[in-house]
DNA sequence: AGCTCTTCCTGAAAGC
DNA sequence: TGCTTTCAGGAAGAGC
């Protein structure tokens, strides 16, 4: 599943086929993900994309004003959120067309940007120029760019549990449930704490190992299951290191203690009983005390 | 505030 | 073996 890592593995792709090309026509399959099918064909066609970026785990295109018709003076972003199994790349016309792709870009110089979902649980959009600034407010810091002051103060208090927070897009962009895992199990933190309850080492921690994991899976292009590949079509290779996530029943790589699975804020959780010491629940404290007398 | 449940969708895996 | 059922999950919304 396209996340933070992915999501960049694709845009840094992009970002060497696409920039000072021009749209010159759109082509539509299913369009239940797209929040507005017509506009793409009305107001694409003839715009040139001048960058590429990731926000979060949504890819921007930056389009340049369009041609006289219809509303030339706007700048227009495309953003395309790949959901489950989303795939946003560059081909030629006689490749072949993967099966579940939607949508087609054709491009000035014969080429084709096709963008493929098979469970279509993606989103497409435009955005007018003068309304990216809160469509971005709308999420919250990026995970590469948070300084530990700041990642404390975003978690601290909070009485969720310690990965439903790492989830939360208004929280943090572009973390899901896979390097939410693998962090919680570098920062041997269990996912069902409570962020109020984590002691402000654990806070830095977690930040640290966080910006490493994400860096570490950019430099692997990300991790491929879920069939993931890369704007060029190749797979990813964070997947061999992964220390919790898919690995119920098998060993713990620091204590070969058996990784657990259990479901927290919805979404599988892997993680190591003995180095993520699950949470006291009240009562075992009520009885702790009481033991003690 | 924060949790659980539901919905969207398809293919893989489990169940019979 | 082969058909049927279940499950997974990013995000958003409902209801508690």
């Amino acid at each position: 599943m396209p996340e933070l890592p992915e999501v960049e593995t694709i845009v840094r792709g992009l970002r060497t086929v696409l920039p000072g090309h021009t749209i010159v026509a759109v082509r539509l399959g299913k369009t239940d993900f797209i929040e507005d099918p017509s506009a793409l064909g009305e107001l694409l066609p003839g715009r040139r994309i001048e960058a590429v970026e990731r926000i979060g785990k949504f890819i921007r295109l930056a389009l340049s004003p369009g041609p006289a018709a219809k509303a030339p003076e706007r700048q227009i972003d495309l953003i395309v959120h790949l959901g489950m199994t989303g795939w946003l790349g560059v081909r030629r016309p006689e490749d072949p067309v993967a099966p579940h792709t939607h949508t087609f870009f054709e491009l000035e110089d014969g080429r084709e940007l096709r963008y493929t979902d098979i469970r279509r649980f993606g989103q497409m959009l435009l955005v007018a120029g003068d309304q990216m600034a809160a469509f971005g407010e709308r999420l919250g810091k990026e995970p590469l760019e948070i300084s530990a002051g700041e990642f404390s103060q975003l978690l601290a208090g909070r009485h969720a549990r310690i990965k439903a927070l790492l989830l939360d897009q208004r929280i943090f962009r572009g973390i899901g449930n896979i390097y939410a895992d693998e962090s919680l199990w570098q920062a041997r933190i269990h996912p069902a704490r409570l962020a109020a309850n984590l002691k402000s080492a654990e806070f830095g921690r977690l930040r640290k190992v966080i910006r490493r994991v994400l860096l570490r899976a950019i430099e692997d292009r990300g991790s491929s299951i879920s069939n993931f590949v890369d704007a060029e079509g190749q797979p990813g290779e964070y997947q061999q290191r992964h220390r919790a996530y898919g690995r119920e029943g098998k060993p713990c790589f620091r204590c070969g203690a058996k990784i657990r699975r259990v479901t927290v804020a919805g979404r599988s959780s892997f993680f190591c009983p003995r180095c993520q010491p699950a949470p006291r629940s009240k009562r075992a404290v009520r009885n702790a005390l009481r033991t003690r007398g």
